[in-house]
RNA sequence: GGGUUGGUAGCUCAGCGGUAGAGCAGCGGCCUUUUAAGCCGUUGGUCCAGGGUUCAAAUCCCUGCCAACCCA
């Protein structure tokens, strides 16, 4: 970024000397007949023979001097392609110009197609036009970028130096336009609605505020689609659906953007049933199209494994298992292992070593229990069960190396808490439910180590919300549709006839994220008007009126899903951080 | 908000009290089939900023700024 760097005045230089010889560098004068790797990859495969001519262009990413030979790699977006320059085709002057080109000036290259000594499918230059000159240098080529900083704010450098990461960005776009595609073919119309709203609805979060000038107003940009996509099913589109922006203004991390792309689709006369067979075609339509498979390999878990166990390590009574060597040797070699894993570089943690570290755990838990058969607590132990067994829970995602989205599941919201509460607490609890809600209270901040995860006015819905999203839902690695949710906790949605507790709604989660919730969608004004002034709290101006009329109009009852854009691509690609699947995630301004 | 780690050449990094380093990139030279080309030579630095300790600080200490990760 330092205008005085003596590296861009260099260049600065080649190009005020390349103009005083009367070349423009800058000049559109090429036209390519094909593509670098598409010229290649057709030579390769046997379509076009040797000494074809092709016109190609691209950006220079290696140059190897062979004093009167050269040669150079020129990529563009199919891909790289390796340019021989001879001094006796060239001439002494264009040769001198293409010998002075520098990495990443960009050129088009008249050329024919031939194979090296060695093999590699190439071209052989004729002619060539500087087509762009760069004044700066291109990032290191075979480190790459490691500065994650850059890579976020100067994403164009990260593209160019990282295939990966290019192509992760490829099959982004691959998979929206799968899903467009997905939905065009089962007759849904595509719309755009509002993105700055008077009234920010369909969603509890905090919204980002703009201002109007002319019409002197504030406006909200949009925390969700839903109440305009209502409107159009009032308004008779029966099958609708949006892919776009919503902002929401809360914090950033691994998972959260607080702009990011959301899908939400309506269809009139279905309801949640219908809505989780859509969830379920489309991601695998999605994926067999854009990967080929149905089996995604999971994200690296190297770092997750290490810092899990680190923390058990260091904090709790795992640290003070070389102490219990007393009694068992191979209690020590257990505890050697877990220390080997902590200090084994990132990379070569795998999901092996989940599998293994989950094995070490039970083995602890069962040679405690042979020692004392009442052990649940520090009494007469140096370790307390639910450590070990929190310890399991966390390890337990990362043992999973592969998502089959073949294989969908279906599991109610009561029955997953109840399980993970029972078998987090060796079964003293084994009915989370029976519970008072002040005992549920007390059970998940002393016995379930949640303490931290709940606010005092929590109501009871809350705390086994929290119970939910802490201990049940990171473990959903496959496929998952989580059904009949507590009706307190998503309001807005219909009641379930044969369980009024329960609401018409389901989550599906994969990868231990929550990726699409899909709903019954309410269609009783009057419900709706009540759920909306109870959420609202008495606070009149939060209520979207114009939404409630429309509803008064009458609209079908129907289905609705949202889906994650961002988080489904996480899945699909396997990235573990929301920022390697948006291109430019949003992050401080540069002072 | 708290903790951890980091900030050294254009890039990737080493050095961790005693002359500021390497590889790549750049520049000059040799080489007409190389591919992380090679060989010879060479340019390039506010060691994030400020303060302190010391005969001596990139190195130790403090403060600040920036970033990544974790926790909240």
């Amino acid at each position: 970024m330092d205008d005085t760097n003596s590296l861009i005045e260099q260049r600065k230089a080649k190009l005020a000397a390349l103009e005083a010889k009367g070349i423009h560098p800058f000049r559109n004068t090429f036209k390519p007949d094909t593509g670098c790797g598409t010229a290649r990859l057709r030579f390769e495969a046997g379509e076009l023979p040797e000494g074809t001519p092709v016109a190609i262009a691209g950006r220079i990413t290696a140059h190897r001097d062979m004093g009167k030979s050269q040669f150079i790699d020129l990529k563009d977006v199919t891909g790289r392609v390796q340019v021989y320059a001879q001094k006796q085709t060239l001439g002494d002057e264009q040769f001198e110009i293409f010998k002075h080109l520098d990495l990443a000036d960009f050129i088009g290259a008249k050329s024919t197609l031939f194979r090296t000594r060695t093999g590699e499918p190439s071209v052989k230059l004729e002619s060539f036009t500087i087509l762009s000159k760069a004044l700066r240098p291109p990032p290191a080529k075979w480190e790459g970028l490691a500065d994650p900083e850059i890579r976020y704010r100067q994403r164009y450098l990260d593209l160019i130096s990282s295939d990966e990461v290019k192509d992760t960005f490829l099959k982004r776009s691959q998979i929206v336009r799968e899903i467009r595609g997905f939905f065009h073919d089962r007759g849904y119309v595509e719309v755009e609605t509002p993105m700055m709203q008077a009234i920010p609805g369909g969603a509890a979060a905090n919204p980002f505020v703009t201002r109007h000038k002319a019409l002197g107003c504030d406006f909200y940009m949009r925390i969700a689609l839903e109440l305009y996509l209502k409107r159009m099913l009032v308004g008779g589109v029966d099958k609708v659906f949006e892919i776009g922006r919503n902002f929401r203004n809360e914090g950033l991390s691994r998972r959260h953007n607080p702009e990011f792309t959301m899908l939400e689709a309506y269809e009139a006369y279905g309801d949640y049933a219908t809505m989780m067979e859509t969830v379920e075609s489309l991601v695998k339509h999605v994926a067999q199209k854009v990967l080929g498979t149905l089996v995604m390999k999971r994200a690296p878990v190297g770092e997750a494994i290490k810092r899990v166990v680190e923390a058990h390590l260091g904090a709790s009574g795992v640290a003070v298992g070389a102490q219990w060597g007393g009694y068992a040797e191979a209690q020590l070699r257990h505890y050697e292992y877990l220390s080997i894993v902590v200090n084994r570089p990132t990379e070569e943690v795998n999901f092996a070593d989940a599998v293994k570290v989950r094995e070490v755990i039970a083995d602890f838990i069962k040679w405690f229990k042979e020692l004392d058969p009442t052990w649940r607590s520090t009494e007469t132990l140096p370790v307390e069960l639910q450590t070990l067994k929190r310890f399991d829970r966390q390890i337990q995602p990362l043992a999973e190396a592969e998502i089959d989205l073949s294989r969908w599941h279906r599991r109610r919201y009561r029955d997953l808490v109840r399980a993970a509460v029972a078998e987090a607490t060796d079964g003293k609890f084994d009915d989370w439910f029976s519970l008072s809600s002040a005992d549920r209270k007390l059970v998940a901040m002393n016995q379930l180590g949640l303490g931290g995860d709940i606010a005092a006015g929590y109501e009871d819905f809350e705390v086994t919300g929290a119970v939910f999203e802490k201990l049940v839902e990171p473990t959903l690695i496959q496929p998952t549709f989580v059904t009949h949710l507590p009706k307190q906790l998503v309001p807005l949605a219909k009641l379930d006839p044969e369980d009024p507790t329960s609401v018409e709604v389901f989550e599906c989660c994969i990868n231990g994220q929550e990726i699409s919730p899909g709903y019954s969608e309410q269609n009783d004004p009057v419900a709706q008007r009540e759920a909306l002034e109870h959420q609202a709290g008495g606070e009149q101006q939060k209520l979207d009126e114009d939404f409630l009329v429309a509803l008064e109009h009458g609209m079908p009852p129907a289905g609705g899903i949202g889906i994650g854009i961002d988080r489904l691509c996480m899945m699909l690609l396997g990235q573990e951080s929301i920022r390697d699947v948006i291109l430019f995630p949003q992050l401080r301004p540069k002072a």
